[in-house]
DNA sequence: CCCTTATCTGAACAATGTACAGATCATAGA
DNA sequence: TCTATGATCTGTACATTGTTCAGATAAGGG
């Protein structure tokens, strides 16, 4: 009886997580720049200055849902990294390649998530929550590069040079095809050539 | 006396030019969002609703900045290319760097306009006219990778790889960098990583 | 010199972010 | 169980924004 549908109490009991969830709503569908507070409010049933007790302005409601996007992405990453487990040198070129394709796919899927990701919004809270769970894609990226070496799958040499090349050519090559600058088959070919660059792949 | 740096005149004379200008200015400061329509206007001198003239509307303003700002970029790395010219294996390597550096330095220096030229505004209106100014891009980094090639400074089986692999890590690490994931140094060594990558430098 | 056309003005409108004073409720303490 | 305190939300208000449109103004060709 505490939460509802539609309005019917004057407490709304969960108005923190309903902005958020609302407004990745309207993320989602169209972008950051129409998102627009009081939409948000009036699809809650709420008044538009409601929000003020929880977010000091909306940049801040913008970069609370872009900390929440990155939770997701690396909860996806996992989940599907889960899926190629295993000790041997396939399995582990598997999930370097399931590494970088989710990365891709989520950005693919959900440009206006992608953007918010790595916008002006999501500079200011963010620097040890955002580290943090960065950090938990970060390390997973580091143990599947270490699996590389281990199982002779890629150049030792390389070894130290490969977290951030990785990283940088995933991250770039997504960046440029969601602005529209590189098309979407290039993502593979890019993670071909970073294989090749790395020594990786027989 | 057709032009005037206060208004004194009914008609501005460079009204369009003048817009794209001075919301450059605008953007330089304080980014994408806060650009007002109505405050350049107002510093032009002219009313608010004279740009409608020249463009539907704020969005094709931003376009058209951010178009222009392709331009600069493209001749500042030019600039800098012509200062490394040469014959040889160094100049060549040189060049290759010095045309990462230029890329980074100049969203570094005004990250903003980096934001601009990759964010939604430049989607839409972007399609030949900026395939043409970026490719003058793309082919000065072609052009730069046969030289390393003819040289003799990379490996010559990642030729192929190498113009994708290249972009995306310049790209890949200036965006990170400008979005607060990574830090400043980390571009060098980005850098580094990449020759090593495609087997340049000795 | 006039008249057509491009250029700009002025007033208007709806929508937005945000501030603030007050209403409403939940709950801890009596 | 009653009450007061604090958290939560409303209502109103204001300045600013993008955008529209009818009309004023100027430039330039006939």
């Amino acid at each position: 009886m505490t939460t509802a549908r539609v309005r019917d109490q004057y407490h709304h009991g969960d108005l923190e997580v309903a902005l958020i969830t609302t407004a990745r709503k309207f993320v989602k569908k169209n972008g950051l720049e129409s998102l627009s507070l009081r939409q948000i409010a009036h699809e809650i049933g709420v008044s538009p200055s409601a929000a003020y007790h929880y977010f000091p302005d909306r940049n801040s409601l913008l970069a609370a849902l872009g900390f929440s996007l990155f939770e997701e992405l690396a909860d996806y990453q996992e989940r599907e990294l889960a899926k190629v487990a295993g000790a041997s040198a396939r399995a582990a070129r598997e999930r370097f390649r399931v590494l970088g394709r989710t990365y891709f796919e989520w950005a693919i899927r959900e440009p206006h998530f992608f953007n918010l990701m790595f916008s002006d919004f999501c500079l200011i809270e963010f620097s040890v929550e955002q580290a943090r769970e960065e950090n938990r894609a970060y390390q997973t990226l580091i143990h599947c590069l270490d699996d590389l070496v281990e199982t002779g799958s890629m150049d030792k040499k390389l070894r130290a040079s490969a977290e951030l090349l990785s990283w940088s050519v995933v991250h770039g090559t997504t960046s440029l095809i969601v602005s529209g600058h590189l098309d979407t088959e290039d993502f593979e070919r890019a993670l071909d050539s970073l294989e090749l660059a790395l020594g990786i792949r027989r």
